[in-house]
DNA sequence: CAGAAAATATGATAATTGTCAGCTTTTTTT
DNA sequence: AAAAAAAGCTGACAATTATCATATTTTCTG
C-alpha cells in the first residue's frame, strides 16, 4: 500500500512524470495513501485541501452546488488524474467537491512538496501548466455546448465523451457506471428528462442498456445529433 | 506607440509586472503595438497565434462557434488583460476569436520572447499558472450557470457581472456597449429572448436603457433573481 | 440628407424542457 | 426472505425558450 512513487507506473500518466528520481523519492517519504469508497466524498466544497490527489484507481466525479439547490458534474476524474492542483495554485478554498463514483485508491501529496517542485523544477511547473490549458480549452468547449446546444444534443456528446474516456473495449459496456441523476447532472438537465432521452435513443436503437450498463450501438448517428443534425 | 514597457503601467495589472526589468527591456525591442477598429478580428478560430496580445485599451469579446451555427461568447477581455497564453502553452491552433468590441490598442509579444521567461523567470511563470487557475475557477462557475440557471438568471446574473468589471462610476451606464445580439451571445439564448427578457427587467424598474447604455438601477434584486428568488 | 441596411422591438406560435404524481423495478437493510 | 428505501420509468401538464413574421427605430453609406 505504501508504495514507492519512483516505481508507480500510474504517475507517467500526469505531471508527476517530470520529476526527477530524488523529487520522487521525497514525494514517496511524505505522501499518503488511501481508499475511499463509492459514495464517499474525496474534499468538499470549501474545503482547503493543502494537497494533491493522484488517482490510483478508480472514478471520481466532481461537483458544484448551483444556487438554485442542483448539483451540476463539471467533470470525472478517473485513474493517472491529479486533483486539487487548481485550489493549492490559487491558495484558495476548493470551489468544487469530489465524490467517488467507484471504489477508489488515491494518494495524497502534501501542498509544501508539490509547491516546493513548482518552484525548483522547471520542467514539472510547465507541465502543469499544460494540463491547466487543456482543461481551460476543454471547459470552454464545455460552456459553449450547455449554452447553445439541446439537452438531445448535450446528452449524445456525453454519450460519446464517454465512450472515448471510459470505455476499455469496443463492444461492451461503458466502463463507468453512472445513475440516471449522474447523467442529467452531467448535461444539466432533470433527471426525468435525461431518462426519456436515453430511452428514446435506445428505442431508436442508438444504445442499449442493461441497467446502469450502457452500450453504444451506433456512434455515427449519436455524432450527428450532437452536432446538432 | 512604441513605448517602452518598463515604463508602461498596464503590465502591472497582469502576469508582465513579474519580469526583471531586463527581461521588459528585451520585450519592448521585439513586440510590435497596432489599433483594432471596432468590429476587426484579433486572430480567429483555427490561426497560430504566435505569441501574446496585451490589452492596452478597449474590450473585445472572446467567441466560439458553436457546430449549430451560432456563435458563443466566452468572456471578455479588457484593459490589462493577456491574451493568447493558452495557444501559446498548449502549442496549439487557437479554439477562440476575439473580436474588438470597441476600437482597441494591443501590443503583442512573440511566442520565443515569453517562452524564453517562462523557462528562466519562475515567479513569471507562477503568475500565469496562477492566472490560468483563475480563469479555470471562473470557467466552471460559468459550466454551472449555464447548466442550471434559467435564461432570466443568466442575464441577471451578466448584467451584474458588467457592473462589476465594465463599469467605473457608480450612477451612469455600464461603461461597456454590447448589442442585444452580443448579450444574447453571452447568456447562450436567442437575441429575441434577451431583448424580451431587457424590457421585462427595465418594465420592473431593475434596468434603465438608453439605446445601447444600460443602467443598472436595483442590482439587489438581480442578485435575487441570478440566485433563483 | 435620402435611401438602404442593420439593429431593436413585439406578437403569435411551436418546440423544448421542467415539475409533479404515481407506478414499477432494483437495491439495501434488517 | 421480507420490508423499506432508493432508483428508474412514464404520463400529464405547465413553464420556458426558440422561431418566424413583421413593424419600428437607429445607423450607415453614398
Amino acid at each position: 500500500m505504501a508504495s514507492r512513487c519512483e516505481q508507480c507506473i500510474i504517475r507517467q500518466l500526469n505531471s508527476l512524470n517530470e520529476l526527477s528520481r530524488d523529487e520522487l523519492i521525497r514525494i514517496s517519504a511524505c505522501k499518503t495513501s488511501q481508499y475511499v469508497k463509492k459514495g464517499e466524498v474525496l474534499f468538499d466544497e470549501g474545503q482547503y485541501i493543502n494537497g494533491v490527489f493522484c488517482i490510483k484507481d478508480g472514478v471520481c466525479k466532481v461537483t458544484k452546488m448551483s444556487t438554485n439547490g442542483r448539483d451540476q458534474i463539471v467533470k470525472l476524474i478517473k485513474k493517472g488524474d491529479l486533483i486539487g492542483e487548481r485550489s493549492l495554485i490559487s491558495e484558495e478554498a476548493s470551489n468544487l467537491r469530489a465524490t467517488a463514483i467507484n471504489d477508489m485508491e488515491v494518494c495524497f501529496i502534501p501542498k509544501e512538496e508539490i509547491v516546493r517542485d513548482l518552484k525548483k523544477n522547471n520542467n514539472f511547473t510547465m507541465s502543469i501548466l499544460k494540463e491547466l490549458a487543456s482543461s481551460l480549452k476543454e471547459a470552454d468547449n464545455v460552456i459553449v455546448d450547455m449554452a447553445q446546444k439541446t439537452v438531445k444534443q448535450r446528452l449524445a456528446e456525453t454519450l460519446l465523451h464517454l465512450q472515448k474516456n471510459h470505455s476499455s473495449s469496443e463492444d461492451g459496456p461503458l466502463d463507468i457506471q453512472l445513475s440516471r441523476e449522474d447523467i442529467a447532472s452531467i448535461i444539466g438537465t432533470a433527471t426525468e428528462s435525461a431518462i426519456r432521452l436515453l430511452s428514446s435513443f435506445k428505442k431508436e436503437k442508438l444504445i442499449s442498456l442493461k441497467g446502469k450498463e450502457i452500450y453504444i450501438l451506433d456512434p455515427k448517428s449519436l455524432q450527428r445529433i450532437a452536432e446538432g443534425f
